[in-house]
RNA sequence: CGGGGUGUAGCUCAGUAUGGUUAGAGUACCUGGUUUGGGACCAGGGGGCCGAAGGUUCGAGUCCUUUCACCCCGACCA
């Protein structure tokens, strides 16, 4: 991509209301902007990056044998009837009518409409176990939604729905996405933990919560220094006062605080902030027994599923890598999630040297299949380099004023160092870091 | 849903207490010139139904009523 061709509307200022970086960076970057409360577009830079995010957990998935499908958006409101949930979900769940009076919901979790999905199409314990996925925007109606991506009310996120002849296939299962998450998470680069978590209102025997570990994450967890115990403090906590209490306090006021008791395993425990991006659940049969949805066993006899679900916060992810990964020029994206890797930046197009040497190397990594964008704008050095930190690329070769020495320099964003290098050795240079 | 606040240029905001020239600044944008390694400078220019609807008045960004939107603090939540 060249720059002087993309649609990257960066800004010098935030808007008044964005408090957190991530919210700041994001909007500043130019790539999401507000349309409405908790109603975010995703512009290109933005759609970019919530896309690789996309992709890394669909392999993951798709490795680890899950099948990927799309449910419709909008649901009739019978299916929520026959759950119960029309009812328990309260608000949260916005209701729309349709020419003929008949109402609908925009699904905020799938739960029944996958199980009716499967329900009479999976007869027989020889079909299972299965687990169904699919990446699809969600809307729940949020009393309060704030901090730009992380509390939207039109979210994109990852559910997955399995099924399962057994509970102790199930808990296989589980164990398995545990493990899968903790590649995605990996591979995206976050420094997270996995906690024991309490239920909440969707139910279930074990719960575990992934949590990006970040200053101004909503939660507060309790974390092991020695092992790696993780519990949110819903679940350790007895009493609402307690957690409140807890929650309300800052990341500094909390580091400060100690806790006297020792893990299990001896180590020592502390309070952090996290921003919860993941949530397992083991269902066990509550929704196909619900919605009477049997598979028959190796006698022949009718029995409901066994279920876990499995939640993944793609977009709120966008907003996660920059609440842990940024500093105060801007985003620094990590190797996965990064909008291009490579920026090559022409600090003077007037100067044809440059501009030749720009464009080479343009077609060259184009040609090596890097994600590469030429700035090639009339701009000058101090503006193309504040709006580089800005957007984040990870690395950004310069092209300025040592070309005349037969010298480009290699722009680090992540540790803002600049290295020169030969005009020879560039490429082989580059390729070798991303 | 309770309490508070804000809507004026693409963005950040003055102006509203006390109604009265042609509604302002910074930034962004366009033109010309100078500049060219850290968000440049000079000159000129375009851009507004002052959130919307009613009302008071000779006259409303400013006063009154209604309404919509957005934000903050709580409660709730992935």
């Amino acid at each position: 991509m060249r720059r002087s061709r993309a649609f990257i509307p960066t800004t010098k200022e935030a808007p008044s209301d964005a408090t957190l970086p991530s919210h700041q960076f994001l909007v500043r970057g130019g790539f999401i902007n507000q349309q409405g409360s908790g109603l975010y577009n995703f512009m290109p830079l933005g759609k970019i990056v919530l896309e690789k995010i996309r992709r890394v957990v669909k392999e993951e998935l798709d490795k680890a044998g899950c099948n990927e499908v799309q449910l419709s958006f909008i649901t009739p409101i019978s299916l929520w009837d026959r759950s119960g949930r029309a009812d328990t979900m309260g608000k949260e769940m916005l209701r729309i009518s349709d020419r003929h009076d008949a109402d609908f919901v925009l699904s905020p979790t799938n739960e029944e409409a996958m199980v009716e999905l499967v329900k009479n199409r999976v007869n027989s314990y020889k079909d299972l176990p299965l687990n169904l996925y699919q990446i699809n925007t969600k809307f729940r109606d949020e009393a309060r939604p704030r901090y730009g991506l992380l509390r939207g009310r039109e979210f994109l996120m990852k559910d997955a729905y399995s099924f399962h002849a057994s509970k102790e296939d199930m808990i296989r299962e589980f164990d398995l996405m545990e493990a899968t998450y903790k590649k995605i998470f990996t591979r995206l680069g976050l420094d997270f933990r996995v906690v024991q978590a309490d239920s909440g209102a969707i139910g279930g025997e074990g719960s575990k919560e992934f949590h990006v570990l970040a200053d101004s994450g909503e939660d507060t967890i309790v974390i092991c220094d020695a092992c790696d115990y993780g519990a949110n403090i819903e679940k350790i906590f007895d009493t609402e006062e307690e957690v409140n209490a807890l929650n309300e306090k800052s990341y500094e006021e909390l580091s400060e605080k100690t806790i006297d008791e020792k893990c299990s395993c001896g180590g020592n425990l502390s309070f952090k902030k996290g921003i919860e991006v993941g949530h397992i659940f083991q269902l066990g049969d509550r929704y196909s027994s619900s919605l009477e949805a049997k598979f028959n066993d190796e006698n022949g006899k009718p029995k409901a599923f066994e279920m876990a679900t499995f939640g993944i916060g793609v977009s709120r992810l966008v907003a996660s890598v920059i609440e842990q990964n940024h500093d105060e020029n801007g985003c620094i994206w990590t190797k996965e999630t990064a909008p291009y890797m490579v920026n090559i930046m022409v600090s003077n197009i007037k100067d044809e040297a440059q501009t030749e040497l720009g464009e080479k190397l343009y077609s060259e990594l184009q040609d090596k299949n890097v994600e590469v964008i030429l700035d090639d704008r009339k701009e000058r050095f101090g503006f193309k380099m504040k709006d580089a930190e800005l957007i984040g690329f990870p690395y950004t070769i310069i092209i300025g004023k040592e070309l005349v020495n037969g010298l480009v320099q290699i722009y680090d964003r992540k540790t803002t160092e600049k290295t020169s290098v030969s005009v020879d050795e560039v490429m082989s240079k580059i390729m070798d870091i991303i």
